[in-house]
DNA sequence: TTAGAATAATTGTATATACAAACAAACCAA
DNA sequence: TTGGTTTGTTTGTATATACAATTATTCTAA
């Protein structure tokens, strides 16, 4: 962008992740009302596992952008909930590999029935060019950041 | 928008927040630079009270898009470090006022320039327009989740 | 005037996050 | 083969957040 930015609060207001929040507040409920009570965040991290079990816990964190401690956490939480397994690679012993018990292979469809139902509440009255607009929009400032 | 979404791997990277952690991270370093030890978050409630003093927590909640806990958290650290106080309101003893100390006072020009200068390291090659569009369609996305 | 509702803030509890430091296993080069 | 480096994960510590419940004060309506 050339020259200053003149308004620090409207950027600031436009980015404060409201939105996001807001998305994330919003899938927890509609999975709530189907009986499945996991957060935002673990639904993000299980998602890559519904497309592919077996994952290390460094590739999830650069799947969902965020650091190795917090991977760590989150998966500690999933296998509380009895969602997930560790399973220590026999061929690297400082890797593990993430597994999804019967049970978080199970939530798969409600969850990803409740992700486009979310998306769909939200999408209201967004065009889609707009929305994929956003989004490149949003890509650059994170590369820029990177 | 019309009909189901399909990309919901797609949607939820884009709004993963990702764009505003980064921003809150650099926000966050900069200042560090400067010797002024605050979270993005932190700064987000300074920035009202530098715009106006004497505002109810209640009252930054609203500005701040955060629930009042974590407004009366976020105070409780930010009277650590000195920088804001806590007056209780004579009219209304239910409520307090909160106010800059000296310290805080001080903090703003170099804040301020530090913010501004964030944000154009993120606006690189973003086109005001842009930038504009992508802010109504998150704004639209928030209200639609309200 | 007083009991019940509304309002402002706080506390309890749980989750998520970053950054730094530690640890163990694997790799690699002399 | 061995010593230093890299890699994958965990632990320590601090901050921020949500949601529910609680406390204290004020308002309001009978």
């Amino acid at each position: 962008m050339n020259g200053n930015f003149e308004d620090t609060d409207d950027f600031f207001s436009f980015l404060t992740g409201k939105a996001y929040a807001a998305l994330g507040r919003r899938l927890q409920r509609n999975l709530k009302e189907e009986g499945v009570c996991i957060t935002s965040e673990q639904w993000s991290l299980l998602y890559y596992l519904w497309i592919e079990e077996g994952r290390t816990q460094q590739e999830l964190a650069c799947l969902t952008f965020r650091d190795k401690p917090s991977v760590s956490r989150l998966i500690n939480n999933l296998e509380k909930l009895k969602l997930v397994i560790r399973v220590n690679d026999k061929d690297d012993k400082r890797t593990n590999l993430i597994f999804l018990t019967k049970q978080g292979r199970q939530m798969k469809e409600t969850c990803l029935r409740q992700a486009k139902r979310t998306i769909n509440q939200a999408l209201e009255g967004v065009a889609r060019e707009d929305m994929v607009r956003a989004r490149n929009t949003l890509d650059v400032l994170y590369s820029n950041l990177s």
